[in-house]
DNA sequence: AAAGCGCTCAACCGCAATACC
DNA sequence: TGGTATTGCGGTTGAGCGCTT
């Protein structure tokens, strides 16, 4: 068959038991990728960007099920309010949802955007209101390293790379950029006197000292 | 009982990036 | 190198459910 000329009707709607059974068994046999390839092989009328998607939203073995819990809905908040911040207003928002959800072991980007469509924002709109996360400034930067240099010799930091690290700030620091690698891999953001410093791309790990002492500055400002 | 309404979330859409030929 | 296919993303939709009237 000429496959240019070849025309498919998939089959649109919720995805039944034994449909979610076939997927599953071709997955297992041949493994989750080239769903295009699964989606013939499993003979199922539907594309293979709907596989993918029953996949990784629904099937998959790692999914947490249940309810967000309060943690979960608070770095959904904390990282929502950098990301959100910096991909929204310098990079189309590209990313925002699977970086949060790469946060949240089991928990799918769809899910976050759901929840956060559901709930969060609710709530966010009903105290503070979302604009305070809108606020970013642009200030130079020269002057905050230096005194950032300033609380590193003063050691007043407490350091954990494993967990957000929250660090005491001067009351008159006045900074509320973010500050990225070139890699998008690390962000500090200042807000309300504490800096807080977040490994958002596993494996990169740094310290408070490895950023700082980092000779290559390789830092540019939001 | 049933009609109307709002909410939730699975699924779809369109687009951009990437892979492949 | 250019065209096509595939993948992955955020935005949006709509079926189904539960609550209210």
């Amino acid at each position: 068959m000429d496959r240019r000329h070849s025309i498919r009707v998939w089959h649109r709607g919720t995805w039944t038991r034994e449909e979610d059974q076939v997927l599953i068994s071709c997955i297992e046999a041949h493994g989750a990728k080239k769903w295009s390839s699964i989606a013939r092989k499993a003979g199922l009328k539907r594309s293979g960007k709907s596989c993918r998607l029953r996949w990784l939203n629904y099937l998959r073995p790692d999914i947490k099920r249940g309810n967000i819990t309060e943690e979960e809905e608070d770095l959904i908040i904390r990282l929502h309010k950098l990301l959100g911040n910096r991909y929204f207003y310098f990079f189309s928002a590209c990313l925002m949802w699977s970086l949060i959800a790469g946060r949240l072991p089991g928990r799918t980007d769809n899910e976050i955007k759901n929840y956060w469509n559901k709930i969060v924002k609710k709530k966010m709109q009903k105290s503070t209101g979302l604009a305070h996360c809108h606020s970013l400034n642009t200030q130079p930067c020269t002057e905050n390293i230096a005194m950032l240099d300033e609380i590193k010799e003063a050691d007043s930091c407490n350091i954990d790379p494993n967990a957000f690290m929250e660090i005491e700030m001067e009351e008159n620091f006045n900074w509320s950029n973010s500050l990225t690698d070139v890699d998008n891999n690390l962000v500090i953001e200042a807000a309300a006197g504490n800096w807080m410093v977040r490994e958002l791309s596993p494996p990169f790990i740094c310290s408070f000292d490895d950023l700082l002492g980092s000779e290559d500055a390789l830092f540019y400002y939001n």
